[in-house]
DNA sequence: GCAGTTATGTTGACTAAGTCAACTATATAG
DNA sequence: CTATATAGTTGACTTAGTCAACATAACTGC
């Protein structure tokens, strides 16, 4: 925890400095940074009453009303008077405030790119993942809706870092797993048959969210496998997603049922199952991942 | 890059109104932000100069002045004078001030930590990464120190995926190269060896920054693979010591030669090799990432 | 050791930023 | 119709931040 604290006070005073340094770029003399933030809200949310970005962005109602008056006069904004509310006078651009808005937007795009001239296709990649991980893991409760897609190369193995270092803090299964999450997730990959088996990944603002496999057992039974969500992504609705989109894949490939091994210890993963119509048929204890567990066998049978 | 610099931005305005409600929320009535910050950087340095203190906090030298005379009024710090430079003014925190300062830092830590209230152990530590990623890919020559370390839970399987996104993204090796590399770290996590094998990270500020890992081939000879460093945590000299890493274990288990796979495009790699003594012995162009490439094989002989 | 230059820190004079409460005009609830 | 609430404006003010001039001390090259 103290470690975790001194890393983010680390963090929020070098990114203090970095966005000081960038503003003090992209800004001309034309505005200034209140200014320029006003315009951007004006031109996110035109047109748009005084009192919403007084709100939004958080300042005096007065410094509001003397900044709006002091864009007028320069020309960039007008004010509307509204029927139905003769009190208030909705903001919008006028054609000059396009022009402003825009030439302050490219300047802040080249700014920001100009940081990013120094870094390769991965790295910005890795810059893009490390914000918006962050800005989940700050704001859980942010408006995002997430996708289904293929895996990318090397998230499938990105899936067995990420399960063996969940179940190693919430359940303490350590190295065990942690070869078997490898060894399965290497199987899937080398024996991989595109029209019958399957992986998908939960993207969430570009950023992986969760996963889940489908593999060929044979005799028209396919096994669901690896299935699990970010921490930073539930209550989203994401395993169920994963579970449906390979539900729907098994009954258009064919199968004749699904099958699919858990632990009882898993709660959040057995309330999917049981939600998407799987029946748990039989349990086992064993000891694969060092402390005995029990595991259980669930299946759904797909009548088409 | 468009989709980046998007990224960029919504994550700075997130980041901003997050960092200013956060502030808020920490200081009291005692000190305005710019004192707290000018004393948390008095404390973190002291003792300290005035320019010095100027040129990290980036502000006015007058006003600087102004708000140190302030601090000094308050009986928070005190000013020396120094006999090897005259015009300077060390400053120092008072008694008194070291108390404000543990005060607000103690504010300060009470409201990071209500913010993390709601994260879970392996959320945080994904935020620590995140953020601290973040800040290296931003600024890739901050002076920070790397230790080398055995790899954690999960961090082996993470190296097949950050091997696969390198390798391709710089060499368009895809998915071919993704199971090998799979299977490789799969292998060596089932057939680990704690005597005579190993795995080495490279740790910078928490975060995995490379990694190397050392298997036996039988008859006194040991294969090092898997070497990689990731593309933030470039001319460090993290290459150089993860191999030297693997020298000094193989020499230690008393193996009489190291060798290893390469490939001719892959530079930066071979240029740490031959810094470490190792010598191209044969190569051979082989198809198992696709498109012909030519590998090489290298080899150490370890005398003792 | 001395002129010229540069660095450290202070001060006065100023402008810009931000706050607060009083005020007008309009809407809404009862 | 009255009481109350909301939208936006304005005057009077405080605080924050800037700029250039200044005093003092240190370095540089002769």
């Amino acid at each position: 925890m103290e470690t975790t604290i001194e890393a983010i006070r680390t963090f929020n005073r070098f990114f203090t400095r970095h966005v000081g340094a960038m503003n003090a770029r992209f800004l001309d003399t034309d505005a200034n940074l209140a200014e320029a933030r006003l315009l951007f809200e004006i031109a996110r949310q035109e047109p748009v009453q005084a009192s919403t970005l007084q709100a939004d962005l958080d300042i005096d109602r007065g410094y509001l009303s003397r900044m709006t008056a002091r864009l007028e006069n320069r020309g960039w904004i007008m004010r509307d008077r509204c029927e139905a509310d003769a009190r208030t006078r909705p903001i919008r651009l006028t054609e000059a405030g396009r022009v402003a808005f825009s030439q302050m937007d490219q300047r802040q795009r080249s700014a920001i790119a100009h940081d990013l001239s120094c870094l390769g296709p991965v790295e910005q990649e890795d810059l893009v993942q490390a914000l918006t991980r962050a800005r989940l893991l700050l704001d859980p409760d942010a408006p995002l809706s997430f996708t289904i897609r293929a895996p990318r190369v090397g998230e499938v193995s990105q899936v067995a870092a990420r399960q063996s270092i969940l179940y190693a803090e919430s359940h303490g299964w350590g190295r065990e797993l942690e070869v078997l999450e490898a060894e399965t997730t290497a199987a899937f990959l080398r024996q991989f048959k595109p029209d019958c088996e399957g992986g998908w990944v939960a993207d969430l603002a570009g950023v992986m969210a969760g996963a889940v496999f489908l593999t060929d057992e044979g005799q028209g039974v396919a096994r669901l496998r690896l299935l699990h969500v970010e921490p930073f992504a539930r209550r989203r609705g994401i395993g169920d997603a994963l579970v449906h989109t390979c539900i729907d894949f098994a009954r258009e490939a064919g199968y004749e049922r699904i099958t699919l091994w858990t632990h009882t210890v898993l709660d959040a993963a057995r309330r999917i199952y049981t939600r998407n119509g799987f029946e748990c048929i039989s349990t086992d204890v064993h000891h694969e991942f060092g402390e005995p567990v029990q595991g259980e066998t669930w299946q759904l049978i797909l009548n088409p």
